[in-house]
DNA sequence: ACTTTTGTTGATAAACTCACTTTACTTTAT
DNA sequence: ATAAAGTAAAGTGAGTTTATCAACAAAAGT
């Protein structure tokens, strides 16, 4: 039940990228520097949001990233399955990445007990980070 | 924010033996067998939660293994806590297992966001898996 | 006593993941 | 041109996960 390092850093430097949202870019080492991020992971991290989506940037002396969309657009949710995969906790309860159990005495049958738990604990994840922007997360709002 | 297959055995493996508890006793190849657990995975599992405390078994040529506890004072979330670490997604903010975030530029100060979000998030998954039993496991209860 | 059936323990290991690091570019502003 | 920035892919070392194996210890039945 862990959070990576890789969605932690990410989530710090949208956050970044937030704050100064509309104002400025941002550069890799700044963002580095505030967030105590090694540089070369974070730009990996970046790239990969930039990838999906989340942020764009521009090369060369003045460049630097932004966020591409709306802080209340874009929720923790989104960014952790962009760099962590799944929020579900087992892959027959994921609803953006369902994956049947290969080898449950269960598969397809009856309701596996497994699955229904951990059904509802998907859900309870999902109903946090999928309903918490990175605006409420900036604002550091203690519900999303 | 993933479930290791040590702790979905241990769950299945637990379950067998919450539906026999107070009849019988199961032996390692009964459950292996129908959970489609590999056997010697089984027994380092088992034997963590013998050590724990949840488990009791006896050798020799009826052996076999027991729950030690009524199924409805052991909760999913002590399970999981013995094979697989805190329910916490991230240190700082696990109640049973507190670690300090060694290198977040927030440490100590202000509070920070990521400990936030996270926070509730594990308020969220003890609150399932701390009053979820065996017993309504078994039952297959949708709601603890 | 002896043998069989069982559980106990520790060592080993393949496969994978995590958290970076390195190297080699490409693009842009001046 | 050149220096400052981002892009991309591959490499790496440590650790974790998911087992497997073999030797040992205890209990039961004969």
């Amino acid at each position: 039940m862990k959070l990576s390092k890789k969605s932690e850093y990410g989530l710090r430097a949208l956050l970044e990228l937030t704050l100064v949202h509309g104002k400025t870019t941002l550069q890799r080492h700044d963002i580095a520097a505030r967030q105590h991020i090694p540089l070369e992971f974070l730009e990996q991290i970046l790239l990969t949001l930039k990838r999906a989506g989340l942020v764009s940037s521009r090369r060369g002396v003045n460049g630097g990233y932004v966020l591409i969309k709306q802080p209340n657009e874009i929720t923790l949710g989104q960014v952790i399955r962009i760099l962590d995969g799944p929020l579900a906790p087992i892959g027959c309860v994921s609803k953006t990445a369902y994956q049947k159990c290969s080898d449950c005495p269960y598969a397809n049958k009856t309701r596996c007990p497994v699955q229904q738990v951990m059904g509802t604990v998907r859900d309870a994840i999902a109903g946090i980070l999928d309903h918490y922007s990175l605006a409420d997360f900036a604002a550091g709002s203690p519900k999303g």
